[in-house]
DNA sequence: AACCGTTATCGGTATTATCTATTTAACTGA
DNA sequence: TCAGTTAAATAGATAATACCGATAACGGTT
């Protein structure tokens, strides 16, 4: 018993006729006495007496026919919840984030988002580019923001906004306006752990340069930004740390910019998710709001 | 979209996988294949993700899951329903009976069945046997207890009990045992309506001893057993009348019993329905109650 | 690079859904 | 009572599709 069979009982109890019921259906008189015969032996009862030029439901039609249209209106709702999913902007939001987009990008373009869709509810998470993309990968989560790139043909990334990185500290550790890289690696130097972006994007503007970390004097690893940068302010170090996130303490004097060989450290935020997986369509939305807002 | 296509993909996304959902439904795994790929296009989106050695289920997946699962059991329901309509012996009995039956027969009856069927509930409806038998053509009642057949190829007549016609009437009106059917002619006559099964079956005596009713003395029609009764008990007339409804008139000498040519008038009383008509459970169970009760 | 495990595709077969034409049955009206 | 009408059932044929086995393609593992 499915579906069809059901539509074709419940069109031929509403016209108590199987001609008016194929006329419906646009479906061949026959073929309805086929499907309704094979109804009738699948249930194991007759469900219409054929009195000659007429037929007449039986008690078992009666109990039949309000359910069949429930089953069949369901069915219908069915349809039309599954599309309102891929079609309306709502549900959770889970995305990842590194801490400078998480902190600096995220919370700005979430509300804007969340204003032209209120139905959507932000999770954001905040972990170092290498965290957030490994849960990428064990589709922990569906997106993420992260300041570098992993080498994986399952990941797609889309470069949303340039960031820079500056060298900075304070007066008493640094006070010129350039310095050479080699002059660097006498300086005490604060350092973000491995799987940060900015560390990798700072280890690969150094292998550019013919240098490497190894050769700095590093005085602390920290584990976030926000732990270097009070490092530096505190004249622990001079430390390499996104320009937005030192915007406040540069106007303030606390810190000072320090170019490095009169170069610039450019880096990307990039959206990263799996190559096969389809984001839900509040994800879809999001992400084109995002390349639109950066 | 079929039921079929629902319980595939229900049996994917439970083991996440084609393949052991072939192995539960017994189907190969190609097929799974193909039908998930019409499910998908015709709801136009995408369930799963084929990530390689695995899937995942998307959005619109999650969203379907939970909504399937209903209809599937939704439609084992609907069949169970339909099997205990056909199985349980519940409901209304809506019987229709003419007087005699309906009003001596009947009644013992039904109360013995609903003390056995106690989800049962009767509804008896008393007219004269013609007027029954057309509701049984009309399809208003589907049977009724009658005590005259109409000829008719489209019903179905059980006979269920033996009755008797017997000459009743006060010691006034008639003071003798016995009385000759040319005698009687001459006597003040109670007769029922031409509808009346009582009256047909009495008519039928007569024709068969060369007589009719057209020669009698008839004072009064009347349209009940019981107003014939009342009639010849206040002495209008003599009238022919069931043995059962004059039971106790005659058991206390109101009224006396006078046989004709020293005659019996028999007749049966049927259970009438239409041959055509497929009769509810309880409506069946109650039927060979009558025949075995009777 | 070779090997597994999983899904997709291909080509062919079996089933069944559907059609037209016709028959059967019951009602209608002369 | 009998032709005419209407509706459902049946028969015979065809088209659609459900299904299978074999195999390719793909990703992950060794």
């Amino acid at each position: 018993m499915d579906i069809h069979h059901l539509k074709i009982f419940a069109s031929v109890y509403k016209y108590k006729s199987f001609t008016r019921a194929s006329e419906e259906l646009h479906i061949s008189q026959p073929t309805i006495s086929e499907h309704i015969k094979n109804l009738e032996n699948s249930l194991d009862c007759r469900l219409f007496d054929r009195l000659g030029r007429s037929i007449m439901p039986t008690a078992e039609a009666e109990v039949l026919y309000p359910k069949a249209l429930q089953i069949i209106d369901d069915l219908e709702l069915l349809q039309e919840e599954v599309t309102a999913a891929s079609t309306m902007i709502k549900g959770k939001l889970v995305i990842g984030a590194s801490t400078i987009p998480g902190t600096y990008i995220l919370p700005g373009v979430a509300y804007s988002f969340k204003k032209q869709h209120p139905d959507v509810a932000f999770e954001i998470l905040i972990e170092d580019s290498a965290r957030i993309t490994n849960m990428v990968l064990q589709h922990e989560l569906l997106c993420g923001i992260v300041g570098a790139r992993i080498v994986s043909d399952k990941l797609d990334y889309t470069p949303l906004i340039e960031d820079e990185l500056v060298l900075v500290a304070t007066p008493k550790v640094l006070n010129q306006k350039t310095i050479t890289l080699e002059k660097l690696t006498n300086i005490p130097f604060l350092q973000r752990e491995t799987g940060s972006g900015t560390r990798q994007t700072f280890e690969n503007f150094l292998e550019k340069n013919n240098c490497t970390s190894q050769n700095f004097n590093i005085v602390a690893t920290l584990g976030s930004t926000s732990a270097v940068k009070q490092a530096a302010k505190a004249g622990l170090g001079a430390a390499v740390i996104s320009r937005m996130a030192v915007q406040e303490a540069l106007d303030s004097r606390v810190l000072k910019e320090v170019r490095i060989n009169n170069l610039k450290i450019r880096r990307n935020f990039y959206l990263v998710r799996q190559k096969k997986r389809t984001l839900p369509h509040q994800y879809l939305a999001f992400c084109l709001h995002l390349r639109k807002g950066c």
